[in-house]
DNA sequence: GAATGGGCCGTACACGTGTGCACAAAGGGG
DNA sequence: CCCCTTTGTGCACACGTGTACGGCCCATTC
């Protein structure tokens, strides 16, 4: 009801604010009446059915063709009752993660003829459940979610759509909820066994508090690597931001007083903000202290010292989110969880361990 | 073609691949059978119309709420002809100054009741092509346009649209496109200004070839800050990338033969490439040269050194264009261009000029 | 020549919502 | 008591497309 204020001022006639009613479509019954044929007819040709002479098919389309006509979806989503959009969420499109990862999902969405509606839910509540109705409302063919926290608000919301739900990096148990999954066990495991290998003992984790289960993955992986050289996880070697930089600082901070000889980061932009802080307190890495991240965002290699991570293939998983999408939308069956490798990028922010440890 | 194949293998059977019909969404008839009321008291009542009782509209709404009704915007959208839907195009979300302008649109675009459609044109225009004729069948309300070329090809498809669309950082001569842009002379000027100031006189610049009026406008704003200075501005120290890295390395090791003591990038993405082959080069930043950025986006500050840049507001802006779009919409009329201000950030990437050059 | 059948096309719906209009009921004034 | 106004409700459309069904025409066959 606000924004129906916004329109027309209170009391004052509205200058021009009538909303505009675009001045009239034209529809596939013109299309007819210009080919002298009945709009069925129209709709066949076009769906480039057999039903319809080839003759008289070509010269409908010509003249569709030439006058310009876009046949309209959402009279074609009402009758037909699948409307070939999509639902895509996320935390924020400014995560350069989530942003890859949406262009890939945008990109195979669009190959296969369908749209996306894009939504943001800044990991308000409030505005999470205002996104799911509209998805609801719009009658969206199935629903791709990336890098969010699933809360307990989407669930029955959700199951009400009946509606087909691909996660990314994130897992839920329920029938039609599938997921594509990177290895986080298998890469942050690999970046820690880097770092023992280099000789390091004192080695820290700083995750991501609402990482949820990437977090819990990732974290296990770590200390899988520290176990298996006989390291003991000190949990003051242990702490966690939210995975932005400036949070990241904060908790590298913290983590300093356990003098730590290298790091593991729960992604890059985290990696981002603890470098910084390591900076501040005149530490050089990788001579004093090494750094690893994870995901290999663009900016990851341009770093000074360019950053050893953990890539991910964001834009693949995207991809693979929205394939397995489409099977689901077409009624097929699904590999309900894809998995993709994660590949240890070295690059300079490890080192060997030096002496000051 | 090619994506019907995917789903169904060459000659088996498809397995259960009738794409499913949701089982039938429950509509406004359905609850207006269990209110015994017709379905157009339904209707009203849901939309708060004073023509319907209190007590009645009262329980419509109650009963609805509990069967989890909800209104399909779709059948809506083909009897109000305005589907409060806007198309928005991006060369590519995976650009981290798109995807703020992107996370700037969606907000106020959701605060209003407007769901959008994002599409990435990749600066390929046959996928430009089959971006805007998607949104034309979808009957997007307006249309919104960011850091992209608006090609020859837009305009004719655009225009038999009768659709309002707003551009942000770009401009087209036409009745119905408005923009929002950043005041790129200033900003430039105020970067190379500041270098002048600290004493360089071989200063470079290091433009995007795509960057079309944005890259003309800040190299007007770098030449008048030399030229203000009297100090002549030199052919060979002056290039150009696209905007990312990876080219802006290569444009940076061709400006390096005239080498200057400081360097204007045109973006802080073309900072970071270039930075990047100064290191290469066994230059210090800012020690030996100097560097600008533009945009300050969320890593800038935690560079090393901390990038000195022209800010742009990118959310508010995105916030500004849908603003724009929204009164035009409406029908209101509105200012066709609407200028941002730029407001130099000076970090560490700069420093008074040293011996050397 | 009539029956049969196939190729094309039109008629009549349906999808789910919004809205102009008629109309019934209620109330109030003469 | 009648008429007129007000208030609330339902009827009948419309939006633009897809599709089941019937029917026409013409060719073919017996």
């Amino acid at each position: 009801m606000a924004e129906k204020d916004r329109g027309n001022a209170a009391g004052v006639a509205p200058a021009q604010g009538a909303p505009r009613r675009s001045p009239r479509q034209l529809s596939i019954k013109d299309i007819a009446r210009i080919a002298r044929v009945s709009h069925p007819t129209v709709s066949r040709a076009l769906q480039n059915s057999p039903l319809v002479n080839a003759k008289t098919a070509e010269k409908i389309r010509r003249i569709a063709d030439e006058a310009g006509y876009r046949a309209s979806a959402v009279a074609r989503g009402l009758v037909t009752r699948r409307t070939r959009t999509i639902g895509l969420v996320v935390t924020t499109v400014a995560d350069p993660f989530a942003s890859e990862v949406v262009c890939g999902v945008e990109q195979t969405a669009n190959d296969h003829g369908y749209s996306v509606f894009l939504a943001d839910s800044n990991a308000d509540p409030e505005r999470e459940r205002k996104v799911v109705q509209a998805f609801a409302e719009r009658r969206v063919d199935g629903i791709l979610v990336t890098s969010s926290r699933v809360g307990a608000l989407y669930l029955p919301m959700l199951a009400q759509m009946q509606v087909p739900i691909v996660l990314v990096n994130d897992q839920y148990p329920g029938a039609f909820v599938h997921s594509v999954m990177i290895a986080n066990f298998e890469g942050m495991r690999a970046a820690a066994g880097h770092l023992v290998e280099l000789g390091h003992r004192r080695i820290a984790y700083l995750g991501d508090q609402f990482g949820y289960q990437s977090d819990a993955e990732r974290l296990a992986g770590f200390r899988a690597a520290l176990e298996s050289a006989s390291i003991p996880v000190r949990s003051q070697l242990i702490a966690h931001g939210d995975g932005k930089p400036e949070a990241a600082m904060a908790a590298m901070k913290a983590l300093l007083a356990a003098r730590p000889t290298a790091i593991c980061c729960y992604n890059d932009m985290t990696a981002l903000g603890a470098t910084h802080q390591l900076r501040a307190h005149g530490l050089r890495v990788p001579k004093d202290i090494s750094v690893t991240g994870f995901d290999d965002l663009f900016f990851a290699a341009y770093l000074e010292p360019p950053l050893t991570t953990v890539r991910q293939p964001m834009r693949r998983m995207g991809q693979l989110a929205m394939e397995s999408l489409l099977r689901l939308m077409s009624g097929e069956e699904s590999v309900p969880q894809i998995r993709v490798d994660a590949e240890l990028v070295v690059r300079a922010s490890t080192a060997r361990m030096s002496g000051r440890g």
